[in-house]
DNA sequence: TTGAAAGCGTTACCAC
DNA sequence: GTGGTAACGCTTTCAA
């Protein structure tokens, strides 16, 4: 059984390919719902578990996960979506999802939407081809669309780094604004009053949009005169943007004697700048970012920063992910929940 | 036909969940076959085109791309294997495949190996039960088990960063060591002859080590005395580490005049603390890292480096993979390839 | 140009 | 504890 004769040769492999699930059965005699329940880890007797064991390890037999997932009707994906790999907070982020993710047996699909809310819209569609169990964005601006097939797809979602007036489903995340307001008062509490920001130029990044309000809303609010805001540089921010942004800044409004930045990415590049041009930070200007980086820490001087639990939000994102698909809790039950992350100004030596 | 019955009532959807492929045949009036076919791009009347478009559109259908993948036998995953996410070179790796593979409609099956080979063929493992047509891997170390479940899937697999002397399939890289000489020729030809070099700690970093043996192998060519080593810090390598490397490394050779890096990070992080401890660079000392990472070029001084075209290794990895995808190149010829990746070291003002 | 039937490799369900 | 059978949702193949 199972042979097969082909001109005139005994030829005992029906089939090209991988070996099945159906070959380890009649390698370890026994049926095929046999040889799925050793792998699914459910009882069998023990000496057939070793048999049909030993028959996998022999074949090298990978069992077929879309073939699993049809039959089972639940795939073992999760789909997740940020703004930029390159990005050490959002890497930190995923890191986070995929330890709380991973002992479950779940997949990650991971997209790079670029800052583009067409191409997060055309990833999320193109994700939930496979039926993922659950989904995972960043921010809470999403087109029309993308909100469209997430609501259709009544799969947990989770909204991550922001907390959205109005979630899909959940959210994991803080008020960036208010976050850079704290950094204004504590500023000012240092006695610096001519405060500028360096911004990205576009309007992509809603999180450093949202900070800058929080800036110019501080400001106004402690009554520390006209905003002095530099947008310059495409997201994600780099280092890079940093020196340009800063002599931007000075060129306009030479008195500046403080420089709050959407990133310690920016923040670094305009220390580096100020070292440049002969200026000393903190006690000619003094300079803060946003992001508790690396790079704030190793900086000389370090960098005055707003430090955020990237990590935390990935795993906490995780977690409520989980316990949703675990509960099945129906979306339609309009159960919307936010929760949110602690972040903290951190006082170093740049401001 | 497709109506129901139910406690009086008609209930015109007779199943739960999402809507399949037989709904929108039905919606449309047509047959399966001819709504994957609208799918699929094949020829189709314009007008039945239409009323099956229509009726995807209006009930959000979604096709299963498992079920896909098991009726034609080919998925569209592509696996992914890199040390660390968080490292700005490898995600820029990670963006070359993608940008090489996304447009033929591959989707990445990403896994972060954290540097660890047991790991490493935990992941080959499970992502293979997902039929990724292609695999990707980082450097040239494998476990004995990776190897052999590679080999026996028979797909292609491209090993990335490394020249591997013997690679499983195909591999795109540079010699690390080769580039590591490079430099201190380099440092030799700017007058330096007290060159240390600060590596990490753990072998699990093969190409770090590869450097590291690079450069003793150029101080004895070169006769420029013992090498003058420090190895420090678990992989991947970052900023902090370059402080407590630098001070270990003057602490037992005071009179070292130049610093190689196994990385750009810890350059970076030696030279603040050359900075903090009043040393001028590259006067009192010079500094030289590997990758061209971005701080390197926004630091000050800017800093003298090697550069690596990581999103280069990426996007050829990536054709390299979609050719053989293509042409089903059988892995049994063993028609093994390298492919070189240049690299240049890139003087600046920290050596 | 369109449709019907037969799988793809697995798991759920129900017998034994 | 184990096995047979019928799905799962799609594409392939072949026929109309």
């Amino acid at each position: 059984m199972g042979n097969t004769r082909i001109n005139d040769r005994i030829v005992s492999d029906p089939h090209a390919g991988p070996p099945r699930m159906s070959d380890v059965a009649r390698i370890a005699g026994v049926s095929k719902m046999t040889v799925s329940r050793v792998l699914a880890g459910h009882s069998v007797a023990p000496a057939t578990r070793e048999r049909v064991q030993q028959a996998i390890d022999d074949l090298g037999y990978v069992a077929d996960a879309a073939a699993g997932a049809l039959s089972s009707g639940k795939s073992e994906f999760v789909a997740v979506l940020v703004p930029s790999l390159a990005s050490s907070n959002f890497s930190d982020t995923v890191r986070g999802l995929s330890a709380a993710l991973e002992p479950h047996g779940l997949q990650i699909l991971l997209g790079d939407t670029d800052y583009d809310l067409a191409r997060e819209e055309r990833l999320v569609r193109s994700m939930l081809r496979y039926q993922p169990r659950c989904i995972a964005l960043t921010g809470s601006q999403h087109t029309e669309g993308t909100r469209q097939v997430l609501e259709r797809s009544r799969i947990p979602v989770v909204e991550m780094w922001d907390l959205p007036a109005n979630p899909i489903d959940m959210a994991v995340g803080f008020s960036n604004s208010r976050a850079a307001r704290e950094m204004v008062r504590y500023l000012k509490d240092r006695g610096y009053r001519k405060i500028g920001f360096l911004a990205g130029a576009s309007d992509l990044d809603r999180r450093g949009l949202e900070r800058l309000k929080g800036y110019q809303q501080e400001m106004k609010a402690q009554g520390l005169g006209e905003p002095r805001v530099i947008r310059f540089g495409e997201s994600p921010i780099t280092m890079s943007h940093g020196a340009p942004a800063l002599d931007a800044l000075l060129g306009r409004w030479p008195d500046t004697n403080a420089v709050m930045c959407v990133s310690d990415m920016s923040a670094f590049g305009a220390i580096m700048q100020c070292h440049r041009r002969g200026l000393r930070v903190p006690a000619d200007i003094a300079v803060a970012g946003f992001g508790n980086f690396e790079v704030s820490i190793c900086c000389n001087p370090t960098i005055t920063t707003v430090s955020v639990d990237a990590y935390g939000i990935g795993s906490r994102a995780g977690q409520l992910l989980l316990s949703s698909v675990a509960s099945g809790t129906p979306r339609a039950v309009p159960e919307r929940r936010k929760f949110t992350i602690d972040y903290t100004v951190i006082s170093r030596e740049s401001a």
